[in-house]
DNA sequence: TGATTTTTGCAATAATGTCGCATTTGTGAT
DNA sequence: ATCACAAATGCGACATTATTGCAAAAATCA
């Protein structure tokens, strides 16, 4: 995925957004990261040059547009990822460590669900956390 | 599992709690109520005859000491429900309904994982939730 | 009952997220 | 390049959920 500023704001263009700054710069920072981020650390990687109000709705308006997911929700935070990984109603599982709190993507881990899931149910998406120790922490 | 205040208060005390009121009466509402509650849920329950600060410790103590679980985190509001379903590695589904926010225990429903998760990563426990449309809100 | 320790209520504070509104920015037309 | 318009932003106020310090109250045990 290309991440220069031209492509970006193509994409946002594309996706039906206007090409500001602060967009550019979230998108192109999740591009870059590879893993999933939360406004937090979005906040702490920009510094003071986007409002904590804008992180928010940029990332709502991604999410809902689809350029981003809800990974998974870390204590009190929301964790957002780009969607490549996933399918529609498939959600790729997740690590998270216990002791330092990293988080990982499980792209290779297979979940499957056995047995009905009840009657009258319709079972549209599954969200999978493991929770562990990651090899950094494993040796204490 | 015996629901008295005699027996509620023993199995506080077997557990290193003095047996006070607030106490007996969050562990007795979670074993009537047979399914995951929030905080809030239990301040309603309730009603003023306990503070908000008292059922929040309450929650943490009991966490702490294994007589309640963390179920699942459901938007901010975090669910707790007794650990009788799970076992020490697992705990067991639960099933989300986007339209009107009902949760379920999937208590039957098996999750098997399969592959590596991946080189020094040590999984202790899995998460799994199911979000789709209940009975009640499967027919639009 | 009285001594001791724990727990509670209350109010203050923190952390996270949302909203209204004036100002700024991006965009497409001129 | 400039302009006009719609959209996005910054900022402050507010909302919600959760935590903490501390004096008062309650549970336990002798
Ligand atoms: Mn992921
Ligand atoms: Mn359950
Ligand atoms: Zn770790
Ligand atoms: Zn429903």
């Amino acid at each position: 995925m290309k991440a220069d500023r031209t492509s970006l704001s193509d994409l946002l263009r594309v996706s039906g957004f206007k090409a500001t700054s602060g967009r550019v710069e979230v998108l192109g920072l999740f591009i870059r990261a590879g893993r999933p981020l939360s406004q937090m650390q979005i906040m702490e990687m920009l510094g003071p040059r986007l409002d904590r109000a804008s992180v928010y709705r940029i990332l709502s308006a991604f999410t809902e547009a689809g350029l981003l997911h809800m990974a998974y929700v870390d204590g009190r935070h929301r964790v957002y990822e780009l969607p490549d990984k996933c399918g529609h109603s498939h959600c790729h599982p997740h690590f998270s460590c216990r002791s330092c709190g990293m988080t990982a993507c499980l792209e290779d881990f297979q979940v499957k669900c056995k047995g009905s899931i009840g009657k009258g149910f319709v079972a549209e998406r599954q969200k999978v956390l493991i929770e562990g120790l990651c090899p950094g922490c494993k040796g204490k």
